[in-house]
DNA sequence: CTCTTTTTTTCGAGCCTCAAAAAAATCCTG
DNA sequence: CAGGATTTTTTTGAGGCTCGAAAAAAAGAG
């Protein structure tokens, strides 16, 4: 049962307001906070005088540009870079890759490693995480002792709790509590996200005119995946990362997918399936790793003759569009953004993948469904790890006078209950 | 952008949270409602003899039963049931019923009516459910004066804003606010709900052991229905009632819908489907009215001997199951509760569902789903709607001072604002 | 240099929650 | 049957929080 409201929670949950503001807005002046949260005045000014003298937030004298306004100029509020520092950890097929960034959302410093990720054991690999991080906390050029939280992104099922990878496409083991180890190891603490779900905080970052309460991020890649917002909220499963599109049901009994079973959506629209069909390989053809190049030279012929190539994106299309148009019978058209390497054959899978979706209860709106496309799903994926760490830190300093782990800066008084 | 919380929206809300507690317990006392909200006994105390100087709550003293431990005896809290009354309003298929229950949840008047739902023009319509409405509102045997709130319940697909039926299959006629039409008719706040989320409410109120946080209510009748509850949320589309699990695609270009197009799940187990597929009248047949007693004696000849009828049972099963899937694939397995006629005929439907399930991803565990029965989907819609307008009125007694539309016993004398 | 305008801070008032103590209501023990 | 023992409920005082109003601050306009 839900739990009542505390009085020092106010506090709390106001501060986190004022933070997040400052975090969205970038330089908004007090007055402007006060009218977007709707607190008053002096609740603002207590708060973030409050703030200010903990390092959390820091002045910025100049509003910049057109002060041309009369009166009292304002001032800006900005996230202090120096108050706490988060780590982000991507781990996908051969490559990981680690950034260190600053309060503010600054990469500050980074490294990036090939690893063969489907071949290491799982003390290789949860080593080659735990060197790397440890690495760049150690590294005697940067201040990186106000690591507050480590973010790690993967691909593949993680669970609704942020602790572990249960499954990935990019290595055979299954259960590695990623999260847990590396809390252990370094004492910062660590949660463990999905790819996709990431992609999909990056997006509403980016674009939050575009990608506001409601909308999908589906990973076109060698596996298929998404990431949903609903109503402002990233959409989870109950007990895993959920969101597991490439796996609906397009045809029941169908193509083999990667999972073992069939007629998922993957075994039609994933990498290794546009693949097998475009080579005419047959729809139980073991499914293979695809490199990138050679995915663009597929999707370069499809363009060029109207020949199996160009059939195996339609198919693709199909499914997805099939795909979206069942889910969108569960929860109403959104906008749509098209990551990783087939985003950048969209022009082909689009027509049939319209096509499909008309036949479907969420066609109706079909044409008024938009499309964004984005080839590289790297960035977006440490983007949204940064922020979904940065958040965790805001919403953690908010305990008042009891910061996580920051700077020196701020008052390092009172201790962790 | 999320607003701030003021300082009177705390009492506010621990007001509603101690509500929501006797509402929940039945009759709990002081120091139970502070374990279970985490409130003060101080605080506690000092909303509840508000809420008892209100009107709203009211003290039993026999704590009933066993009363043997010491110490000073437990006073339990109770919802008064004069505090305010709310109307259900649920309409069907040619069947219009209409419920006034007291703020404990009883039922203290009710009248049904039948007519013809779909040759009935707009106005006459609106017109029955105006009329029965008054006719309940005036009724002098009973001091119904202080309905606070009407819950309409409909088969199809509302609006996320609860204020009109979008689309139902009970009439050809669409988008009718209801909830707005009644408002402003009666002067009191009425909403407009879907049956399925209806069902999935009464569910988790009746047996809230087994439907908590995670669950899935679908109606077998003769369009297919779904209910779902995540994470102790209703789950609804962002623009309508959303989970039209009975349109997802199950074959694409396959068996006729109800709903013009083709392949849904519906088109497959839905009433008519089954009957046309039992009658062998083939996969595009115009979906016809089937009659709850005619889909009984289908059932009773599909267990009797192993013909087309049982083979229909079969193909619906399967369509499910494979609809159970994607929708696994996508918020992670949950109980699921089947509603309505053909729930009645699950034995038939059990067999292929499963083996349907467990072809998908949401089918690792297939065996651990379980499957619950209920043939009479009315009796939940009232009792949903019935827990929904309540709920409501709960909302609205918390605004201190200011009660909706209360009897006489509470104060009225604050103005609403 | 003074007036106007706008932002920010200060201050007192009013609530709210909490912890501790007091009061109330019953059972238990000798 | 009186005096603990025990548990629930109420009372009380303290400390915090937000708010509105007023004051202070910081410019531009004239």
């Amino acid at each position: 049962m839900s739990v009542g409201i505390r009085h020092d929670d106010l506090r709390r949950r106001n501060r986190a307001m004022v933070i997040s503001a400052v975090r969205r807005a970038g330089q908004p002046s007090r007055t402007e906070i006060a009218a977007t949260t709707g607190l008053s005045h002096s609740t603002i000014s207590a708060i973030s005088s409050d703030l200010i003298a903990e390092g959390i937030l820091a002045q910025s004298k100049a509003s910049e540009a057109g002060s041309l306004k009369r009166g009292r100029p304002q001032v800006g509020l900005t996230l202090n870079p120096e108050a706490a520092a988060v780590m982000t950890v991507v781990l996908s097929l051969n490559f990981l890759s680690v950034a260190v960034i600053d309060y503010a959302g600054h990469v500050v410093a980074e490294e990036q490693r090939r690893l063969t990720t489907l071949t290491l054991s799982r003390d290789e690999l949860v080593g080659e995480c735990v060197s790397i991080v440890r690495r760049r906390l150690e590294d005697p050029d940067l201040d990186v002792r106000s690591v507050a939280r480590i973010a790690l992104g993967i691909q593949g099922i993680t669970d609704s709790h942020a602790r572990a990878m249960l499954w990935s496409p990019i290595t055979p083991l299954t259960d590695i509590p990623f999260a847990d180890i590396l809390e252990r190891e370094f004492g910062i603490p660590a949660t463990m996200e999905n790819d996709c779900n990431m992609m999909a905080v990056a997006l509403r970052w980016r674009d939050p005119e575009r990608y506001r309460d409601d909308f999908i991020a589906i990973l076109l890649s060698h596996g298929i995946g998404m990431g949903l917002v609903l109503k402002g909220e990233l959409f989870t499963g109950t007990h895993s990362s959920g969101g597991e599109f490439g796996h609906m049901i397009h045809r029941p009994g169908g193509a083999l997918c990667r999972c073992g079973r069939r007629g998922c959506v993957e075994a039609y629209a994933g990498n290794y399936a546009i693949w097998r069909n475009a080579m005419q390989l047959g729809e139980d053809a073991e499914p293979t790793d695809v490199g990138d190049a050679e995915m663009r030279a597929l999707a370069a012929r499809a363009r060029e003759t109207d020949g199996p190539e160009r059939e195996a994106y339609r198919k693709a299309g199909e499914a997805l569009g099939y795909g979206l148009g069942s889910l969108f019978a569960l929860i109403d058209p959104a906008p749509v953004a098209m990551v990783g390497v087939s985003a950048a054959a969209f022009d082909l899978i689009e027509p049939s993948l319209r096509e499909a979706i008309a036949q479907t209860a969420g066609g109706q709106h079909s044409k008024s469904i938009s499309f964004d496309t984005e080839p590289n799903e790297l960035p977006l994926i440490r983007e949204g790890c940064a922020m979904r760490a940065l958040t965790f830190v805001d919403q953690e300093i908010f305990a008042p006078g009891a910061p996580v782990r920051t700077t020196a800066t701020a008052m390092a008084s009172h201790e962790l209950a």
